[in-house]
DNA sequence: TTGTCATTTATTGTTAACAATATTTGATAA
DNA sequence: TTATCAAATATTGTTAACAATAAATGACAA
């Protein structure tokens, strides 16, 4: 019950990008990929072709495959179709969750929160993520999860490139607030949470200083060196 | 300033589909596509991973692919998040139509009118996509212009499938209605009337009889003989 | 005729070799 | 040193041949 070569490359792709280990701009080499996946390049290109479709890697003619590197504007345009489209969810959810669903989220928060402790950046980045997909699964939407699940990924590249460490992912306590209401059955105030919830993910994001330079594989492993040492 | 083999298929499998010419379930072999295009298999295989990232086109492995025949729980959930996307869309389309948009808009009326009465169905299809993907340029956001892009695409094969013939396509006096409304700048009876238009075409769905047999290219040329004919 | 099965044909999947294009490297000159 | 340019290297793009699989055909028996 294996996948195809091809899926794996996607998913494990897709898991890299979403937990901050693959920074937007990364070169994902042809030949690098079907070592790794020891397949050939013609499953790597079909999966690169995929990942294009979704606007998760750039695909430069005769240059390569790239993590995309959202810009501001893209930015914007992501986190307001977010808010559209978790109220949506949001609506749909709202006293639809089994008591299933409730044990799996209030679990999902202590696991964030002991990732966070222990400084566990990719932990907590898919278990913030987690949380989000399993309520859009409660919703019951299969379209509206998957293009949730563009977004969430696309919003970690954001992150990555736009966000002061540190502030980077969602606040524990709110999470907490959602899964209250999302129990009680209060619609209106759960669409009202998960706006502003993410209103405060985009507000604690800052677009002034450049875009820390995409790097290359080889670039993140020499260290940069300064001027003067140089000499 | 001609486009790459790979997305030269791609749009013209899109189009095909947005204008009905291209019916859910029909194969699309890779000799024919790269006989058609002129280009090796491999620009074909990546034209099809791609479609199929969008949710266009089924793989089915060692089978090929296929025109994605969507079913009726598919067909809800499409509908639900386009109501979802297009209310967003009309709420920042609102008040921010430029005088060009609005002759557009007025004079794509009057194409989708004159293609109806010549009885001329993929120009009317063309049409009516080309109202909906408007207002969503005037919205400003690309993401949900490219979301909406996938599911009207994915509209035009359910109304291909459960639409009982006749009544496939928007009713035109309504998208009067909203050029007007849009014009106005009535944020909220502009969503009402968005929400309402697609509440009407879903309305118009029949999914009691089963979705006519997936018919392959031969099929399609071959007329089906009746048993008594045959004899 | 009708159903079953082996054979043939067509289609998809895989691989490797080659061509075209970037990128890097290193030499040369200011 | 710094800049410029040519050669070397690596990477992407293209093509064709072959293997694996599915579909179509036709023979045979009931």
């Amino acid at each position: 019950m294996k996948d195809s070569p091809e899926d794996q490359i996607v998913n494990a792709i897709l898991d890299a990008i979403a937990e901050q280990r693959l920074p937007a701009g990364t070169k994902l080499g042809e030949q690098a990929l079907s070592d790794l996946f020891s397949c050939n390049r013609a499953n790597v290109r079909r999966a690169l072709a995929s990942l294009a479709a979704q606007q998760v890697v750039e695909l430069r003619p005769n240059r390569g495959a790239f993590v995309m590197t959202p810009s501001p504007k893209e930015a914007r345009d992501i986190f307001q179709a977010r808010r559209a489209i978790e109220r949506t969810i949001a609506r749909h959810a709202s006293g639809q969750a089994s008591a299933e669903d409730i044990a799996f989220l209030r679990g999902n928060i202590l696991e964030e929160a002991a990732a966070r402790k222990a400084g566990d950046k990719p932990a907590e980045l898919r278990a913030s993520r987690q949380f989000h997909m399993r309520i859009a699964q409660i919703a019951g939407n299969l379209v509206l999860e998957r293009f949730l699940s563009e977004l969430t990924m696309r919003s970690t590249l954001i992150l990555g490139l736009y966000s002061p460490t540190g502030s980077s992912s969602c606040a524990e306590d709110e999470h907490d607030r959602i899964v209250d209401v999302l129990e009680s059955g209060d619609t209106d105030e759960l669409v009202r949470l998960a706006d502003e919830h993410l209103r405060h993910l985009e507000a604690g994001l800052n677009f002034d200083e450049p875009p820390a330079a995409p790097m290359s594989l080889k670039e993140q492993l020499m260290a940069p060196r300064s001027r003067s040492q140089a000499k």
